[in-house]
RNA sequence: GCGAGAGUGGUGGAAUGGUAGACACGCUAGAUUUAGGAUCUAGUGCCUCAGGGCGUGCGGGUUCAAAUCCCGCCUCUCGCACCA
């Protein structure tokens, strides 16, 4: 009675509560270091300490490790660690609003979520845990910063940056977003400011971040970081500016040379104020003033009317020598190429609408094809052959390139370049909750780096963090003055702290060794584990996070830490969840989903199995809680597979064999390839199948069939499989075991449906030997009573046969 | 504007040249229950004169055979955007 009683009254949080115990008792999921096995490094992206976990979390995470719990089953010593990335503006921005210290509420949030990861039930090894907040780890975003500077990677710079007005603090360049240029925190349209501020220089990297040919990653990220490193060829020309020198511009299309009809500069660049003749200085003046005033959001828009001020100088074309004229206009960019340009109207759709507006000669320099002699109506941009340019004419633009560019060298008035839109990294924040940068400066020695030995330098506890525009620290006096390392006399502190992105960028390489204190981590784990085989993560880090991360180990690599040049071999990424409306989750929209009513209500593996279920992981969509009710039913369907009732269907209990063998290829198959989606649905099948012929096969064999299916479930649905492997007198553990392998000659049915078709049109299906010849698959469709009225009065002209599937009789 | 991805039932989706709509949600009917927002069974692309006909954004093409390959277009999503 009781045992009926239990089952009719299907309780998932329970049963999973307790066998979450009973692993964190028996450790099941500490990190197996057992050498003799290939090691596999899954990583899946640290959650920033909100407070909640929300299901975007779980999202990424869950399916990560299933295809963890598959690798661990399939042989492999798996290492899956979990960390906070716990630095950050929305610390300070809560805390503020709340008057509590962000280290305050950051650990109470890591609390909360400590337990709300271990809800799910994941094979995470909490022992690893990093929290990049705590001075044991910090510590060694200082030391790398101070290696970085030895080194030449760091370096301080006086310029103008991006500068967000309302979190008070500088922005790398990766997190000013938007053609109205915002900021990525909080949507602020960003200033420029003149501020001297700590880069990496990245852009020393660039030709290197090009290359992924020894990583897999999806061709998407490989395309968005492609992008945003943009790479340009072209060729460095030299004009020759008289009473002043030469000054340079970057050309793609060193072939347009001849067809220089002006000159342009960027408003900011530093020859203007010199170049500038007496009478055009008024105008000049107002321009540069105004474009200093004029917001990015009007300044880069590219569908602006072109204005400029001629300079009254005129540059010499080193191709044939015009004088034309110089003019600054604010389309002309200092922070690209040289900030300077030859404009070539005719071939170029910015100088075209500029000279248009201002009488400028179009010359046409390249040919299009068929062209017809007569001036360009609008610019052509393409290739061609070309034309009014001395002893050029006729050459190909492409080879014209070359060919222009090996004369200008000749000539000493230029040379090939490569010129990239990315920029160095701005790590400087002023702000408080973050990585103290740990530099001094001296009057007498200038910038001395903190000795390795006085590291961390230590985020003062309890600091006035109010954002002043000012780093908070330089409010500290404790903190901000100090003695120079080098001569002992009085130094004040850096009081910038790093941008947070530092912190994400090595966080795994922590993981194998939190407490070590010689080092970033330790080099004998490192060995062990490195470097990540497997990382999953939301596709939105694809520019910030992921090419940092890129940078920062071939960094490390230079530095002698690793002897790798990538920092995770394989990488997948999901798609966003969104909000029941569609929109992105957020607060401020009220359309974040709880996945604790879900947990409570269905238990974390029908959250999960449903996560998994409702589409392709890399697709992502809106959340539509309605379909978990299906996942849960499947889930409590699969308890009574070992229940002593038996049900009858429709099934062919026969197949029993073949459709075990055919599911263990197919999860097999779609884990490799990240299709969680049809797994689930393979396994729901074949739960109906199981349940349909249950009662009805041999015992022996319906065990042999249920240990299967059990095994295979357990890394979707870990709980409920560690249930039934215990209820069919399994030994603790399933997830323990082996992936079973399957037999292909075993899939292979001996009885197909043939599908018979009369010109491509499906007309009969028949049921045949699966070794059917062409000629008994001939007959059997010609003597089908569904197919004869679609043959009479034709004449049959040619049949198709596909062994084992269809006939397509072919008629007129 | 440039680059990438996508368009299939009422909904999420499956099928990567060979049975379109697997698996679910929802819906309809029935069974069971004191009750049910529980469970089970059957049905469920559209039209239909019940033979069939039509059907994967639109138009064309290749093929014995196209959601799938090719050409042209439309729409949506994302990224970049005066980058010389």
């Amino acid at each position: 009675m009781s045992e009926t009683r239990q089952r009719k009254t299907y309780d998932p949080t329970s049963l999973e509560r307790r066998w979450q115990e009973r692993w964190a008792e028996t450790g099941l999921y500490k990190t197996d270091e057992d050498e003799s096995k290939p090691k596999h490094y899954a990583l899946t992206m640290l959650p920033y300490p909100s407070g909640d976990l929300h299901v975007g979390h779980w999202y990424p995470m869950t399916p990560s490790d299933t295809r963890a719990r598959f690798m661990r089953m399939n042989g492999y010593r798996v290492f899956f660690p979990i960390g906070f990335d716990a630095f950050g503006l929305p610390a300070e921005n809560a805390a503020i609003q709340r008057g509590i210290q962000p280290r305050e509420w950051t650990y109470s949030n890591i609390e909360r979520m400590r337990v709300q990861l271990r809800q799910m039930g994941a094979m995470f090894d909490f022992d690893s845990e990093v929290v990049t907040c705590a001075p044991e780890y910090y510590r060694w975003n200082q030391w790398f910063f101070v290696k970085f500077f030895e080194k030449g990677i760091a370096y301080r710079e006086e310029a103008p940056v991006d500068w967000c007005p309302k979190d008070n603090t500088t922005l790398a360049r990766e997190q000013v977003i938007g053609p109205d240029r915002r900021c990525e925190r909080c949507g602020t349209p960003v200033i420029k400011k003149n501020l001297a501020q700590w880069l990496f220089r990245i852009t020393d990297y660039a030709e290197e971040l090009l290359d992924y040919s020894n990583i897999d990653w999806p061709e998407r990220v490989e395309t968005l970081q492609r992008n945003w490193i943009g790479r340009s060829e072209g060729a460095e020309i030299e004009f020759q500016i008289e009473n002043y020198g030469p000054v340079e511009v970057f050309t793609t299309r060193p072939d347009t040379l001849f067809g220089a009809t002006f000159f342009v500069m960027s408003p900011e660049h530093p020859a203007v104020e010199q170049i500038t003749t007496p009478e055009q200085a008024e105008d000049v003046r107002a321009y540069v003033e105004r474009a200093a005033r004029m917001s990015e959001i009007d300044r880069t828009d590219a569908t602006r009317e072109k204005t400029g001020v001629f300079t009254g100088a005129f540059a010499s074309n080193p191709a044939n020598g015009e004088e034309i004229p110089i003019f600054i206009a604010d389309y002309v960019l200092m922070g690209y190429g040289t900030g300077a340009i030859m404009a070539v109207p005719a071939h170029d759709e910015r100088d075209f609408d500029f000279a248009r507006e201002y009488g400028i000669e179009i010359r046409t320099v390249i040919a299009p094809p068929h062209w017809d002699g007569e001036d360009l109506e609008e610019p052509y941009a393409g290739g061609g052959t070309m034309v009014n340019s001395d002893g050029f004419d006729g050459t190909p633009s492409a080879e014209g390139k070359e060919r222009v560019t090996a004369w200008l060298e000749e000539r000493s008035a230029g040379r090939a370049a490569v010129t990239y839109r990315l920029h160095d990294w701005l790590i400087s924040r002023q702000r408080y909750w973050g990585t103290p940068i740990p530099m001094i400066f001296c009057d007498e020695c200038g910038i001395v780096a903190v000795p390795e030995e006085d590291l961390p330098v230590l985020l003062p506890e309890e600091a006035e963090f109010m954002p002043t525009g000012e780093s908070p620290l330089k409010l500290d006096p404790d903190f901000y003055n100090t003695e120079c390392p080098s001569c002992d006399g009085p130094a004040t502190r850096e009081t910038d702290t790093m941008d947070t992105f530092m912190d994400s960028s090595w966080y795994w390489y922590r993981y194998l060794s939190p407490h070590y204190d010689e080092g970033p981590f330790d080099p004998v784990r490192g060995e062990k584990w490195l470097p990540v085989d497997q990382y999953t993560g939301g596709i939105e880090h694809a520019i910030l996070h992921l090419l940092y991360a890129r940078f920062f180990t071939k960094v490390m690599r230079d530095l002698g830490l690793v002897d790798f040049d990538e920092p995770m071999t394989r990488l997948r990424n999901q798609g966003t969840i969104l909000g029941p409306d569609g929109q992105k989750m957020s607060k401020s929209r009220g359309n974040v989903v709880n996945p604790q009513e879900y947990v409570d209500r269905f238990g974390s593996d029908a959250l999960r199995g449903f996560l998994m279920f409702i589409g392709p992981w890399n697709e992502g969509g809106p959340w539509d809680g309605k379909g978990m009710e299906g996942v849960s039913r499947w889930l409590r369907r699969v308890l009574t597979l070992a229940a002593d009732e038996s049900s009858g269907g429709e099934a062919d209990p026969s197949e029993l064999p073949r459709r075990t063998n055919r599911l263990i290829k197919k999860l097999t198959e779609d884990l490799e390839a990240f299709r969680f989606n049809t797994s689930i649905a393979a396994l729901m099948e074949h739960t109906n199948y199981l349940l349909a012929i249950k009662g009805r096969v041999e015992e022996d064999a319906w065990h042999g069939a249920l240990r299967s299916f059990v095994t295979v479930l357990a890394p979707f649905a870990p709980h409920h499989a560690e249930e039934m492997w215990a209820e069919s007198g399994g030994e603790y553990s399933v997830h323990e075991q082996s992936w079973p392998g399957y037999e292909e000659a075993l899939i292979r049915a001996e009885e197909i449906t043939l599908i018979v078709q009369v010109n491509g049109k499906l007309r009969d299906r028949i049921e045949a030997p699966a070794d059917i010849s062409e000629e008994a698959a001939k007959v059997l469709a010609l003597e089908s009573a569904r197919v004869r009225p679609h043959l009479e009065g034709k004449e049959l002209r040619k049949s198709v046969y596909v062994p084992g599937r269809l006939v397509n009789l072919v008629v007129g």
